[in-house]
DNA sequence: CACATTGTTACCAG
DNA sequence: ACTGGTAACAATGT
């Protein structure tokens, strides 16, 4: 559930507390999400520092000191938390790195669905090379958007989600910003006239940006690394509200699943 | 107790 | 080689 504004939202926190910090432990009591392996990982980490945390799509990298980074996927339900030493154990957490400082960086993950892996600087890693770009970089503007999506087949809402198009965006955010630019999920990308992509990208980034302002959505266990949770759920327009009617219109949202996924749309804004 | 959950990949067909 | 479509998968609270 973390997208793009849950981990960005993350690494600055984890920027602001622990960058400068060095590994002194690693525990984990689900070696199983563990790569290449707990042992090995201890090796690699224990004794470097933390150099930089980067975001790319929905992971986290932790850039080390000694030419190795720990990258991190939260995937549905992992929460990466900063403690100190001693306080009070939080639910679910797996894996703890022991920090200097009397920090602790906990992950927590209810569904056990995210990972850690940690791999050299310089191998390459076809886990990172397969996203596409960042909206709210320069990578992507409004005409590079409509150029990578005009000739896509598949219904939007899709290509959206996509990692390997558009890295970052998942469920909520391609909700919300197909509902303000009044796209129904369903349409086919290449069907799409340049200045309704246009009208799209610009939607993508205003809920991007809400998002971030609002320090995520925590629609469910979603919270930042002190553990609080963000508060853009309470600004959602169309998200979870199957059945409640349209902000605009008055029309009852409507909720069809798309490539599986649940999906709401206002069945009249939305064409 | 079967199900929903969701990002991602494996697999297949075209 | 690439695209699109679908199933499968991780694990567990409800």
């Amino acid at each position: 559930m973390p997208e793009l504004p849950e981990v960005e939202t993350i690494r600055k926190d984890l920027e602001k507390e622990i960058v400068g910090l060095t590994i002194l432990d690693f525990k984990t009591e689900w070696p199983k999400k563990v790569f290449p392996s707990e042992k090995e990982v201890k090796r690699r980490i224990i004794g470097a520092t933390i150099k930089s945390i980067e975001r790319r799509a929905k992971l986290l990298i932790f850039h080390l000191s000694n030419n190795y980074k720990i990258i991190f996927h939260l995937k549905i339900s992992g929460q990466l938390l900063i403690r100190c030493k001693g306080n009070p154990s939080d639910k679910y957490t797996h894996h703890v790195f022991g920090l200097s400082k009397g920090k602790q960086l906990r992950f927590a993950d209810l569904r056990k669905f995210g990972y850690i892996k940690v791999i050299s600087e310089t191998e390459k890693d076809k886990e990172l090379e397969k996203f596409g770009p960042e909206p709210l970089s320069q990578e992507l503007n409004p005409q590079k958007f409509y150029e990578i999506i005009k000739n896509r087949k598949k219904p939007i809402k899709l290509v959206l989600m996509d990692q390997g198009i558009i890295a970052g965006v998942g469920n909520i955010y391609a909700n919300e910003s197909l509902f303000l630019a009044h796209i129904h999920p369903e349409r086919k990308a290449n069907n799409l006239s340049e200045e309704k992509a246009v009208t799209l990208y610009k939607k993508i980034e205003q809920v991007l940006k809400e998002g971030l302002e609002f320090r995520g959505a925590s629609d469910n266990n979603y919270v930042d690394a002190y553990g609080e949770k963000g508060r853009y759920q309470e600004h959602f327009r169309v998200y979870g509200k199957r059945d409640k009617p349209c902000p605009k219109c008055g029309t009852t949202l409507k909720y069809n699943k798309v490539g599986g996924r649940g999906t709401v749309f206002c069945p009249k804004c939305q064409k």
